[in-house]
Parts: structure tokens; sequence; C-alpha cells
RNA sequence: GGGCGAUUAGCUCAGUGGUAGAGCGCUGCCUUCACACGGCAGAAGUCACAGGUUCGAGCCCUGUAUCGCCCA
């Protein structure tokens, strides 16, 4: 074994440190809670587990300050169990992303005057796989260059053959139980990525726009309505104009008719309570083809208004537009309605109107509602459970701000659109025959619309009866098919096996639904999917339900509702027990980072000039619960610096190893047991005093940490290692070092195990520099990331040594104090003589050393009768009196002025806390320990006073 | 329009009814044998505003202002 203890550089480099690491814990499997791997050790039932399921970063997808962020906080905990003793999975993967990926290599084949109609479905499906394999998955390596402790051993990708078989799972039992079903209705559509979206999908803006005001005649008077609309185009699909029952202004209209202008349709005036009065004019054009509210309007008629879209999937006018009309874009459209109404006299005016408009969440394309056919999950039941879950406690949301929005939204939950018209994707399972009957009796061949590759025979579509009726088989129409759009009225049959023939009738004839699911679909699934499911695992048997979900708020819906609904409905149970939502990174100002913004800070640039470590420290510092982070580089700046103090803290161990121990010591274990072990009269005050502290230091950061106090921890660990351990610690350890006292070594070895203890409790933060010194000292363990997190009960007994420490450090600073204030050279030796009795003065005896060390001092004098001499300065202290003789350089006036500042501080206190207590309310009302610690207070604050002004008194008759 | 949150030192932010805190920055002294990426000392506050509850409010309640977010 290595005794020896390596040199190291005087700054600390953290690229020389970093690279190597990650690929040792790597080789070594540490990070797998696997069987046989480690020691043996793992997998040990008597262990609890912990696991975390990571967000799944999208697959196209490069990291950026939250997936930093996220990482981060996970990483932290998972290191933090795993050093606890849990058995920890932490489990990696990405998700498919759906449209996003699709659009991504739509935009290379673009580029290759290429389209995914020309390739077809599976040789544009077999392209993305390309895709995925060459580009897709970056941000995989990127987490590892956060450090991330990932069981990559078990990395996962939701279209992978295990989670594939998960959704087709859920699909069918959902479809059995009638929980997931077919429904034409308004959805939100995307023209350019031609899919449906759900409702979460369609992303409002505020958007300063024009409200139209036009004239409706009415049919047989000469008079006419005034409706105002914001999308004038629409008023070609109108089928009714809207008042408000109640209001009096269009009492005497309801049921009359219009001729709808442009369209020359004829259309009525009905009445619905929704209308508002107060918007436009009151009356208000109802297109129920293309607006939610105006489709529920149609519906609440009776009969209901009929539909006309007059608008289509790619976002142009339709042939029910009118000749005039077909073919143009929606905008376009709008521009020429607006020429022709003008020109008719029936453009009343435009006023300026901002409202909010949707957009496809990924492409920012303005959505089209349109009616169309599209598959649901019915939620009401799954949201129930998942709402009582949380108010119930079974799975807690932290902080707890998030609650209310998440059940604000759970009870308001619509059935969730899960088909998409893309390719890449989870495909539907479900299948129409073309030869069995609708209920009506009808043919369902004649519900199946395909439309051809390519004309054949002159033939470019038609239903699936008529291509059947032109001679083609079923194949060529399976195979030549581009589009195949099923009616809503065709049976479909859902299966676990793909299917050849109809259920039903027997026939071959049968399609396969082309549409694919909702990405977020197979990610509600990711917590037990991933673990093996629908397989009965030993992970899922061990890992389920996990422990946290870490995540953003901007998936709580999207993401973190619907895991809950689909774990307790297929697992039944929570898919975790916590979930921790943390703040959206920002940037300095305040603003949304983004690229079209120009303000995106990229973490590996940060990374590169600051350090893994460092960047870490900062995110985990500023994960303060409920407020956004705005991103500042100079914190990183200074966490850096700590890097740089943890760094030359262990040099100094070392270069007092080298002097004290020149044979080498023992390692950091058997030190440990020997502290452990030790009588606790062998060793100094500080000794014991940075035992203590270290102690409840471990207690801060692990009763934050289980509090997800990220931010309590991290500042708990700097706070110890920088102001305790290096400020104070490693000063007065000089003393002993220095003055070669008898126990000098074990001073060593105490510091040894604090610095090793430091680093475990600092290892969840900054793991590469905490490995890197971790086993650059003398040491049989194999990795600091499985090496005991610090207990935070063990000096708990050396709780004297801090109450007795106190004194010293007051002892110390206020002579630092008066150097300082006098601005008296370090270099300056000074005479300190400390009026002071009993026990205080025992303590200041046997520990003069350390006072005159650390305060620079030529002599140290104590004793009960001491008293103030001239030209002396003064700190007054509980139990002390402190004189500083600084001869020749004293000021009178100066001390005057310092002492009368702390007068007339004390006497502020005094009076605030007499007012306190002379209040009898406050005497009768207040807890007794609080009035007792007060008047306490208050002798103390007197006591304080009446020697300073004893003071103040002295130094005017001595320095007269 | 509905809901949620924020407002504390120059900046960024913690703060759990009982003496107002940190980091950075600022000022002064010091290149002392781990570290100038450092040490020591110091200055700096009407806790947004107005009421209320309470013996006592930065913290609880009501309202106002400003800013931000979510939902429609």
């Amino acid at each position: 074994m290595n005794t020896q203890v390596k040199e190291i550089a005087k700054s600390y480099e953290p690229k020389d440190v970093e690279e190597k690491w990650y690929s040792y814990w790597m080789e070594n499997g540490f990070f797998q809670p696997s069987p046989g791997k480690l020691n043996g050790k793992l997998n040990d039932k008597s262990k609890q587990s912990y696991s975390i399921v990571i967000p799944p970063p999208n697959v196209t997808g490069s990291l950026h300050m939250g997936h930093a962020l996220n990482v981060t906080l996970q990483d932290i905990l998972s290191r933090w169990k795993r050093m606890k003793g849990y058995t920890v999975l932490w489990v990696p993967g990405t998700d498919h992303a759906g449209i996003a990926t699709q659009n991504v290599v739509e935009k290379q084949l673009a580029a290759e005057g290429l389209s995914r109609e020309a390739l077809g479905r599976a040789a544009f499906t077999e392209r993305v796989w390309q895709w995925k394999a060459l580009n897709g998955g970056q941000i995989i390596h990127q987490l590892k260059k956060l450090g991330a402790s990932c069981d990559w051993s078990r990395e996962r990708f939701t279209l992978d053959e295990g989670l594939s078989r998960a959704v087709r799972e859920v699909f069918v039992s959902l479809f059995e139980d009638g929980l997931i079903y077919r429904s034409t209705r308004l959805i939100n559509w995307c023209p350019r990525c031609s899919t449906a979206l759900s409702d979460l999908e369609a992303e409002h803006e505020e958007y300063e726009g024009k409200l139209t005001y036009i004239r409706y005649p009415l049919l047989d008077e000469h008079n006419y309505i005034i409706v105002a609309t914001t999308r004038p185009e629409t008023m070609l699909g109108d089928t009714a104009v809207a008042v408000n029952p109640d209001d009096e202004r269009y009492n005497g209209y309801i049921g009359k008719l219009l001729r709808l202008p442009l369209a020359g349709r004829t259309i009525p005036i009905i009445a619905d309570k929704e209308v508002d009065p107060s918007f436009g004019t009151g009356a208000v054009k109802v297109t129920p083809a293309h607006d939610f509210n105006d489709e529920a309007i149609a519906k609440r008629q009776s009969p209901h208004l009929p539909f006309i879209a007059v608008i289509g999937q790619d976002g142009k006018m339709t042939e029910n537009a009118g000749d005039k009309y077909a073919g143009l874009d929606r905008y376009d459209c709008r521009k020429a309605v607006i020429e022709d109404l003008k020109e008719k006299g029936l453009l009343i005016k435009e006023d300026k109107h901002t409202h909010s408009i949707a957009h496809c969440y990924r492409c920012r394309t303005i959505i089209e509602p349109l009616p169309t056919a599209q598959w649901y999950v019915d939620v009401e039941s799954m949201a129930k459970d998942a709402i009582d879950l949380v108010s119930g406690g079974k799975i807690n949301i932290i902080p707890e701000g998030w609650k209310n929005s998440y059940f604000s939204w759970m009870e308001n939950i619509k059935d969730w659109c899960i088909s998409r018209q893309i390719w890449w994707g989870h495909r539907i399972p479900v299948w129409y025959c073309a030869d069995c009957a609708t209920d009506s009796g009808h043919s369902q061949g004649q519900f199946i619309h395909v439309k051809l590759l390519k004309e054949i025979n002159g033939i470019a579509e038609g239903t699936y009866a008529e291509l059947k009726a032109f001679g083609f088989s079923h194949a060529e129409i399976i195979s030549n098919a581009k589009t195949i759009t099923v009616g809503i009225q065709v049976r479909p049959f859902s299966d676990r096996q793909d299917l050849n023939k109809c259920p039903q009738c027997g026939s071959a004839a049968i399609v396969k639904d082309p549409d694919v699911l909702d990405t977020w679909f197979s990610s509600a699934l990711w917590p037990f999917s991933t673990l093996g499911w629908p397989d009965n695992t030993d992970d899922l048997k061990t890992f389920y339900p996990t422990s946290v979900l870490v995540t953003g708020f901007d998936i709580l819906f999207f993401w973190v509702a619907r895991m809950i609904m689909m774990g307790q409905k297929f697992m039944k149970d929570v898919p975790f027990h916590d979930v921790y939502i943390h703040a959206l990174v920002r940037d300095e100002k305040g603003q949304k980072m983004s690229k079209s913004k120009g303000n995106v800070v990229d973490p590996l640039t940060i990374i590169d000039n600051y350090g893994t470590d460092s960047f870490r420290f900062s995110l985990a510092a500023f994960a303060a619960q409920g407020r956004d982070i705005k991103f500042a580089e100079e914190r990183v700046e200074g966490y850096r610096r700590f890097a740089n103090k943890l760094w030359n803290a262990s040099r100094f161990i070392k270069l007092n190893i080298d002097k004290i121990e020149p044979a080498g010591i023992s390692t950091i274990g058997e030190i440990s047991e020997e502290i452990q072990a030790l009588n606790k009269g062998s060793l100094t005050l500080p000794d014991k005093w940075i035992l203590y502290r270290l102690s409840e230091a471990a207690s801060d950061i692990d009763k934050a940490l289980a509090d997800y106090r990220f931010n309590d921890a991290s500042s708990a660990v700097y706070q110890f290692v920088w102001h305790e351990l290096c400020d104070w610690y490693i000063e007065l350890a000089k003393t002993s070092f220095e003055r070669n006292y008898p126990n000098a070594s074990l001073t060593l070895k105490c510091l040894i195990y604090v610095f090793d203890n430091s680093l475990r409790l600092l290892h969840p933060f900054m793991p590469f520099i905490t490995e890197e010194l971790w086993k650059s000292f003398p040491q049989t363990g194999q990795t600091i990331s499985l090496a005991p997190y610090p207990a935070a009960d063990m000096f708990r007994a050396y709780a004297n040594a801090n109450d007795e420490m106190s004194f010293v450090i007051d002892a110390i600073s206020g002579i630092r104090s008066i150097r300082g204030e006098f601005n008296i050279s370090p270099s300056k030796k000074l005479k300190v003589s400390v009026k002071t009795s009993g026990k205080i003065r025992k303590m200041l005896i046997d520990n003069s050393d350390f006072i005159v060390d650390l305060a620079k001092l030529e002599t140290l004098e104590t004793g009960s009768n001491i008293e103030k001499k001239p030209s002396t300065m003064t700190a007054v202290k509980t139990g002390m009196e402190i004189y500083v003789s600084v001869s020749g350089l004293f000021d009178v006036a100066a001390e005057f002025q310092r002492l009368g500042k702390e007068l007339k501080k004390l006497d502020t206190a005094i009076r605030d806390i007499e007012v306190k207590l002379s209040n009898m309310d406050y005497r009768d009302r207040a807890p007794k320990a609080i009035v007792e610690k007060d008047k306490l207070k208050y002798s103390e604050l007197i006591e304080k006073r009446d020697r300073i002004q004893s003071n103040i008194d002295k130094l005017k008759k001595l320095d007269k």
C-alpha cells in the first residue's frame, strides 16, 4: 500500500482532474446496483433501495441550463444516498420526441430535395433511426461530463423494444376497458407539422391583432347586424350569428335569418347564454368548424349547427370556402376577404385588439382548430385517483406551492388527445376491416379513403371499396398507399399481437391505423417501463415506486400528472413518493433563456471556464425553493475559488505530513478509527472544537438534503470548510505544528480526519475534486463515491469544547479588531493583558499559544487584578476585558470614538430591551423562556455597558 | 379575465413570530512559511407602501403599487 503522499500543484486545475475520474467510475461499475459487481455487497436485501428515473431529455436535444440544474440535483441526491449505504439506482435515458425529431429529419430531407412522402413510411422511419444512431443522444455524453452517476447499463429509450411493449400493453388494456376511444371533434391542428396536438401542446401567446367589424344583412329587411371578429376569413364557414338571450339590443332579432356576405348562404341568429355582450357589438359570428367556443355553441343548439370546414389541414382554404378563395393560404384569404367586404361596403372598421393565440409548441406555427377523428384517453377516473394521491399525502409535491396548480389543472382536465399524424413514434395498435359492415349496414371499405403514392392506371385516390372495384389487390392498396384516412364509422380492433386478419369476419382486408401516439404517452410509463414492466422484473420489485422525481414545473402537467395517473392505474401504486420541483434557470436579468433572444448561457462553456465542480456547486447554491434562478457567472467564479481553497488546504496537510511524519502516515481508515476511539484528554481544545463543528455541519447538511434544501446544504458545507476548517482550525493547527507540540502528530491526524470527512460531505456537490483529493491520501478505499457519508452525531460530546473555544475566538477577534481599526501592521507584535478570572482565565492560560500566534502577540498576561494602563486600547468581551498596549501608535481621540460608538450601540440595545421588559403584557403573555432569556441578556448588556463606561472613565484619567 | 409568486445591503439572494443574514462587490491594512483564486478588519438596511392581528411582525391577515409566471 502506498503511504507516500503525492505532490500536487499549487493551484487547482479542474481540467487535469475531471477527465480521468468519470471513466474510472464507469470502468468499476460503481453506479450499478446490480449483484456481484462490487465486493458482493450490492443488492444486499438488508439495504434500503433508493431510485430515481431521469426526466428523459429529448433525443434531439443538447444540454442547456435546465438540464444541468436538473441533473446536478439528482446526482447530489443519488451520491448522497449511495454514500449513506442505500442501494441506489438512477435510470438514465432519452425520449424519442416524435414531432421534434421528425421535424429535424424532414429538414434534412428538404435540403436534399426530398420529402418523407416521397420516401415512404418505412424508408423514412429507417432514415430517422439512422439519424438517431449518428446524432441522437448527444446529451447523454454531456450528462456524463456533468458527473451524473447514472447506471448507464440501464439506459433506456422510449422507442426501444421493451418500452414499446409497455406502450402496447397499456394502449390495448385501456382500449379494452373503454378508456381509449376514437372521436371526431375540434382539435388543435398544426398545419406545418400536419398533426393534431394535445391541449397542452398548444401554447397561448399575446398577439396584437385587429378586431374587424362586419355588417351581416338581414334576409328580408333593410336592416343588418354587426359582428366583430379577430378572424374575418373564417366567416366563410359561419353557420350562425349568436347573441346573448339577455341582451336587449338584440331581443327582436333572435330566430331571424341573415344573408352571409361573400358566401351567400342563409344563416340564423341564435341565442346562447355564453355570448359576452360586452365583446365587440355583442353579436358574434359562429364558425363551429374553426373555433372551440363556436363548436361548443353549435353543440348547445338543438339541432346542432352545421360544421362547415373552410380551412384544410394544410392551412389553405378548402372548396367549401368558395371558388374565389379555395386554395388560398388562410392569411392571404383574410386579406382577400377584407378587400371584398370593403368593396361591398360591408366592412365597418378595424380596431387594434390584443388577444392570445395558440401556437404549436414545437414550431411556433399558429394552430388551426379543425374537426378531425382522433384517439383520446378518458382520464376522468384516473385524474380523480391522481388528485387523491397528492391530497392524501401518498405523493408529496415539494415545494408545496405547486400543489394548487396541480389540483386546479387536474380538476379541469379534459380527455387527452393521443394520436399524432406523424410517422416517428409508437404506431397505434389498431386495425380496421374493409370487409365488415358498419352499424348502419354499409361496407366499411367505403369509409376508408386511400391516397396513392403515385397515379396508377389514372387513379390517384379513392375509397378502399373503389380501389378494390378497380381491380387493386389488398397488398397493392397497402403498399401503394401514401395516406389512409379511416372514417369514424369504421370499427377499430386493438390487440397485443399484430393482426393479419379481421378478428370478426376473418377477412385479410384489414388496414392498420396510420397514426402514432403522443410521445408523452410513452413518457407517462417511464417510471415502470424503464424497470422492465410489463415483466415483473427484479428491478421493478426492488426499485418501484421510485423515491423522488426531480423536475421543472414546465412539465408538471405534460408529464408528472400523467405518470401519476398511469403509475396508479397499471402498477396500483404511486410512481414516486416525492416530486421535487426546481426552478427555471433564467439569465442575469431574469429573462427566460432562449435562442431567439441570444441570452443562452451554454453549460459546457461554463464548465470549460470554471470546471464542473464549481458549476455544480453554484447550481446547488442557487437552488432555493420556490424562486427562479437568475444565473450570474460571478457566483461560479466564487465557487471556483472555493475549489482552489480546498485544494490548497489539502496541500497544507500534505506538506505537514512530510514535515511531521516523514516516514509516512497510516491510511485514512486507520486514522479514522484512531480518532474515533481516542481518549478525549489527549486532544487540544481546537481539535475537540473542530470535531464538534464537523458533527454540527454534518447534521445541518444531512437535514437540508433530506428536505431538498440544496442551497442550505451547500452553504453549510461551504461555511464549514472555508470559515471553520480553513480560517480557524488550520491556523490553530499551525501553532501545534510550528511549536512542535508533543501531540502535534495527533493534531495532524485530527486534521486529516476532519479533511477526509469534509471531502465526503462535499462529494455529492463536487464529485471530481473530492475524488482526486481523497484518492491522493494513503487510502485503501476504492472510491469516495462509496465511502460512508459522515454521521451527524459523532462528536456531540465535545459541546463544552465549543463553549470554551468561543472565549479563545472572542479574545483573538477582539485583539484583531483593535489592530484592524487602528491599521496596525500584522508584523507589529502586541503586548496584551486580559482581566479575567476563574475557569475562563485558566482556559486562556492553557490555550495562550493559540492566542499569541493568531493575534500576533509579543506577550499575553492574564489576571483578575489587572488594571488598565495608559495608552492601552480596550475590548470588552463576555468574561474578559482585553487591554492592548500600543505605545507610540496610541491615539486617544480614536480610542474615545471607538469606545463611544460601542457604548452607543449598547445603549440602543439596552433601551429596546428595557421597553420590552417594562411592558407588563409582554411579561405576562410571552413564553417564560423568552422573558428569562431577555432578562439575562439585559443584565449582560448592562454589565458590559458599565465596564465600557468605566474604561472610558479610566481613559479620561490615564491619558489626559 | 382567473390563479400563483416576488419585492430584504450597491448586486444576486437566504431567512422557521422573539437581537437582520450570506456570497459577490466596496473601504483600509497585509505579499506572514496551504492558498493574493489569499488573510485580517470595516462600512453598508425605513425588510416595496398603507392598515390590521399579536406582548412582540421581514415572517400572519387585508389592501395598494410594481415586476414575473401559470391557466383561459
